[in-house]
RNA sequence: GCGGGGUUUGCCAAGCUGGCCAAAGGCGCAGGACUUAAGAUCCUGUCUCGCAGGAGUUCGCGGGUUCGAAUCCCGUACCCCGCACCA
């Protein structure tokens, strides 16, 4: 072994020796078999320091159920499809200017190799090469015969057979649905094509068809239930409207609205403009409740939010309030209008706690609010709204609807208003402007004839919630998460136009879309192996994957339709047999909502319950020191540039050891430093440990040497149990930095002959973090074989030694206890004396831990039995004083410090304590305390012993 | 807004099935040992006060339950993640 430790030669040397004796390579056999998978990465970068914390931890437990014994699977793979690689060949070709930047400095590629890269293909095989390449470096315990990119035709094959399936199982429907949409590059806009208004989203408004004879004036409101409080509808007089045919009705609509309904998926056509002032004055029917309102003028009517007709409830609405008290003592004769407002009644149809009739008035009044261009009128109407949502029920004035909630009443009405043909759904950003990376005006357009995965089906999320509840999720809290997010899925359109991919085999002229390509590809691994290794892929029907997957048909026929050979065929279906289901998915927590949905939704409609995943974790991110990570802004830290900097052990004990679960890793500098500086102590004490020749492995146990042991069952049992749940952090705080600890304690205690003992369980419980060093250990000495394969420690019960665990401890207790008294008096100590605890004492303790019930006890009753104890009576005058002191700390009694003998340690650890205090050190026994010029043995109790220091 | 997670001693971070918690571990900082020196390593200390091992005040903020709360309940502020057709 190397004398210094080096990260360099060390893991070039056994990522060597692991490929070439082929190490990580398994195979069925009669072992119990650890599917263990991570999504692929998506190659349209370098992997980061997030990749490396989601694939570390799924290597790390990889290695640790292999080091259990099991026969552990762990492959990997690429993913290609989808619309991001080809755009990003675009502007590689293009040069852009943006993206120039970002990959030569953040992704780290020379300018030389990146302007090559302008073609989707040519990028997908170079980041294919530097991401193995970068999970080799970092020693990554994968089975790299299995490897495949999505865009291999076998691969398509694999996809074409399950959307088959899926299309089945009618799973598959076509129907529309709104998209963002830029009108000038006539493509849907995804977020990183957005210049302004990337946190627009879309809203679905309700349009409440208001009549004026056969003519429709559509409102556009969040919160249709109002329409029961409408009492006039709200026009801008300075706004140009449109009468147009909308399907088989005509509309009146504002000419922004006009452009809008053109994207939707109705037949519109252009008629004649009319001015806000011709309509205002005129009245309308109110479709719900059949009743006559007035149209009215209103400056705060937008033309570009909605239809750009409003309408008017003053009873909930501070707008509508705000403005029509704006017009009672204004002059609408010029609109024909007469009549005295101040009669138009209000209608109240929301009963919420803390308001009477008219909140809107209420609000408007507490804010003070002047009219309706206050900018205080908006947030008048944001508090009503909330107020209303969450705590407003519908009063009986609404019919069929009142006692409803108001937060539950939207869906259901809007239905039932469709259904009558008096009302229809309008979409609307949250937000405008949304403008487009061309600096077009982005709007809302509805896809007609779209492909969807109809993931709202009730059976179906019947059966991925089935599946869950037999699934472990870690950590559980995330359970919640997924099951809301199951309840909240709806349909996801799962084709697209562009990008790369697989084509529906039905349609031909869409792709699938990429999300839906990743979904039970870990089935794929068994045959990636075989594809690789040169099977024929010509041909392969459903019918081949029906008998790989689902053991329908057999191998002969297989073999026939394909022209792959029988045995090939079998084998091929007895691997998937072997290593089916997945056991565990890790994965980064942003992929909660959607992949590791998916993955669910896809094997509960595709496979057998008895091939449903077992177990899924969830992992949080990293950001760099303390600011969040960013593949296109910086920063960056790329997962060759940690290790090149760092080494490969280094950089995964910091990742595994920095943070647990969901919680985010923060990579810092001094952190990473002083992680290295703790690996390389390791490998240094493994060196002088493995180099000493005067280690005794057989010689008599001291009592260090029975508190190391011990310990270290309690290090081995804890970083067991951490691993089997997932928690490397915790794992490695018990597995290294705590066992270090005692390890030091040990040494300093003089205990040598169990370092080897230690030492080997120690590199065995650091194999998963830092596996190439300890290999490095383990063939300098330690075992046969590989320490990736070696055997995982056992705890093992019998060593655990509570008696040398106290006695350590009352030792350090005395020490730290000596210090304090001397950093208080700041004397030097010239000799120091210690009293063990009397025989009363104890005797004493010992009976009030047997008075003690619930946690409390009785003065009386533990001096009566005190006083019934001959030797306790003989201590009459000081017995009252402890008595009290233990009834004080009844609730936390323990007979613990009897179990020691405590005169008896201190007396054999003589030398240690005076050597350690560097005084000479005396010890009785309270019982016969000797000289005792300050009296201080009275102090000595059980478990704590008296310190007289001259 | 909705859903999930979080707020701990200078920093990171455990604890959160209530007492053994002034609260693990690491970093940083300070002192000491070693060394010609530096580094590395080892030891000690690191909320406040204290000339005998003690006492006091802490675990976002405000209330409550309890003999007893960082840990349970209620309220409140702030932070992070997701909210889709995009990987």
């Amino acid at each position: 072994m190397l004398e210094n430790y080096s990260a360099k030669e060390i893991e070039a040397k056994w990522q060597k020796i692991w490929e070439e004796k082929a190490v990580f390579q398994p195979e069925p056999d009669s072992r119990k078999k650890f599917f263990l998978t991570i999504p692929y990465p998506y190659l349209n970068g370098n992997l980061h320091a997030g990749h490396t914390r989601t694939f570390t931890i799924g290597d790390a437990v990889a290695r640790f159920k292999r080091m259990k014994g099991d026969n552990v699977l762990f492959p990997m793979a690429f993913h290609a499809t989808g619309t991001p690689i080809v755009g990003l060949s675009e502007l590689i070709a293009n040069k852009d200017p943006l993206i120039w930047g970002v990959y030569t400095k953040l992704h780290g590629i020379p300018e030389e190799e990146l302007s090559t890269l302008n073609t989707p293909e040519k990028i997908v095989l170079y980041f294919r090469r530097q991401a193995k390449a970068a999970m080799q470096s970092i020693g990554y315990s994968i089975d790299w015969r299995r490897e495949f990119t999505t865009t291999d035709p076998a691969y398509s094959k694999f996809i074409e057979w399950q959307y088959g399936i899926l299309r089945k199982l009618d799973y598959v429907v076509k129907g529309s649905h709104p998209v963002r949409w830029c009108p000038h590059d006539r493509n849907p806009v995804e977020d990183h094509d957005i210049l302004k208004g990337e946190d627009a989203t879309i809203m679905d408004f309700a349009l409440i068809k208001f009549r004026m004879g056969d003519t429709v004036l559509p409102c556009a409101t969040l919160r249709p239930e109002t329409v029961f409080g409408v009492v006039n509808l709200w026009l801008n007089p300075d706004v140009n409207y449109v009468e147009a045919r909308v399907n088989d009705e005509t509309w009146i609509v504002s000419k922004e609205a006009y452009e809008k309904l053109t994207f939707t998926d109705r037949q519109v056509a252009w008629g004649a403009e009319i001015s806000g002032k011709q309509l205002i004055g005129k009245t309308v029917t109110n479709p719900l409740t059949g009743t006559e309102v007035l149209i009215l003028p209103a400056g705060f009517v937008d033309p570009d939010n909605g239809s750009g007709i409003v309408m008017s409830v003053p009873a909930h609405a501070p707008y509508d309030y705000l403005a029509l008290k704006d017009l009672y003592d204004t002059d609408l004769s010029e609109y024909g209008i007469t009549a005295d407002l101040r009669k138009i009644g209000f209608i109240s149809l929301i009963e919420s706690p803390g308001y009477g009739e008219l909140p809107a008035v209420e609000i408007v009044n507490e804010l003070k609010v002047k009219d309706q261009n206050d900018p205080k009128a908006e947030d008048a109407t944001k508090l009503l709204y909330r107020r209303e949502f969450h705590n407003g029920v519908l009063k009986a004035n609404t019919g069929q609807y009142a006692g409803t909630a108001v937060s539950k009443i939207k869906d259901v009405l809007l239905a039932d208003l469709i259904e009558q043909g008096m009302a229809e759904v309008f979409y609307e950003f949250s937000e405008t402007p949304v403008i487009c990376r061309c600096g077009t005006r982005c709007v809302i357009m509805m896809v007609r004839d779209q492909w969807f995965l109809e993931y709202s089906d009730p059976e179906w999320k019947a059966r991925v919630l089935k599946c869950l509840a037999g699934m472990q999720i870690i950590p559980e809290e995330f359970r919640v998460e997924f099951e809301n997010k199951v309840d909240w899925l709806k349909d996801k359109a799962c084709a697209r136009r562009k990008g790369l991919g697989t084509h529906l085999p039905w349609d031909k002229e869409w792709l699938i879309e990429s999300l839906g390509d990743s979904t039970i590809y870990m089935a794929y691994y068994t045959l990636a192996k075989y594809v690789n290794a040169g099977m024929k892929i010509d041909n392969l029907p459903p019918e081949f994957f029906e008998f790989i997957f689902m053991n329908n048909g057999n191998a002969a026929e297989i073999a026939k339709l394909t022209g792959i050979p029988q045995e090939t065929v079998q084998q091929i279906h007895d691997d998937f047999a072997y290593w089916y289901p997945v056991d565990l998915r890790t994965s980064g927590k942003d992929l909660v909502a959607n992949h590791l949905l998916f993955f669910l939704y896809h094997h509960v409609a595709v496979f057998p319950e008895r091939l449903w995943p077992k177990a899924i974790a969830v992992n949080g991110f990293v950001s760099l020191e303390g600011k969040k990570m960013s593949k296109s802004k910086g920063p960056l830290l790329t997962l060759r540039q940690a290790v090149a900097e760092n080494g490969a052990d280094v950089t995964r004990l910091y990742i595994l050891g920095n943070a647990e679960g969901t919680q985010d890793v923060d990579w810092r500098n001094d952190g990473v430093q002083s992680t290295h500086a703790h690996l390389e102590r390791f490998y240094n004490l493994a060196r002088d440990v493995l180099a000493d020749d005067s280690i005794d492995e057989n010689a008599p146990k001291t009592l260090v040497d029975r508190w190391m042991l011990s310990r270290l069952q309690r290090r081995i049992a804890e970083a067991t149990e951490a691993m089997e749940s997932i928690q490397t952090r915790r794992a490695l705080q018990s597995a290294f930095y705590l066992l270090f600890n005692d390890l030091r304690w040990y040494q300093r205690r003089g205990g040598k002959n169990q370092l080897g003992v230690v030492l080997s369980a120690w590199v065995r419980m650091m194999s998963p973090f830092t596996p190439h060093v300890c290999e490095e250990l383990w063939a300098a000495g330690l075992g046969e074989g590989y320490a990736s394969l070696a055997a995982w420690p056992k705890a093992d019960e019998s060593l655990i030694d509570v008696q040398a665990e106290k006695a350590e401890d009352l030792l350090e207790k005395m020490l730290n206890d000596v210090q304090e008294i001397l950093n208080v008096t700041k004397a030097t100590p010239k000799k120091i004396t210690l009293y063990t605890a009397p025989a009363w004492k104890k005797e004493m303790l010992q009976l009030a831990v047997d008075g003690a019930a619930g946690g409390k006890l009785d003065m009386g009753a533990l001096m009566k039995a005190a006083m019934a104890a001959p030797a306790i009576a003989a201590h009459k005058k000081d017995a009252p004083k402890y008595a009290q002191k233990l009834a004080k700390a009844a609730h936390s009694l323990s007979a613990e410090a009897l179990g020691l003998d405590e005169y008896e340690t201190l007396g054999r650890e003589k030398d240690y304590l005076q050597t350690a205090l560097g005084v000479p050190v005396e010890i009785f026994s309270a019982d016969d305390a000797g000289e005792d010029p300050k009296g201080k043995s009275k102090q000595a109790e059980p478990g704590r012993p008296a310190i007289y220091i001259e």
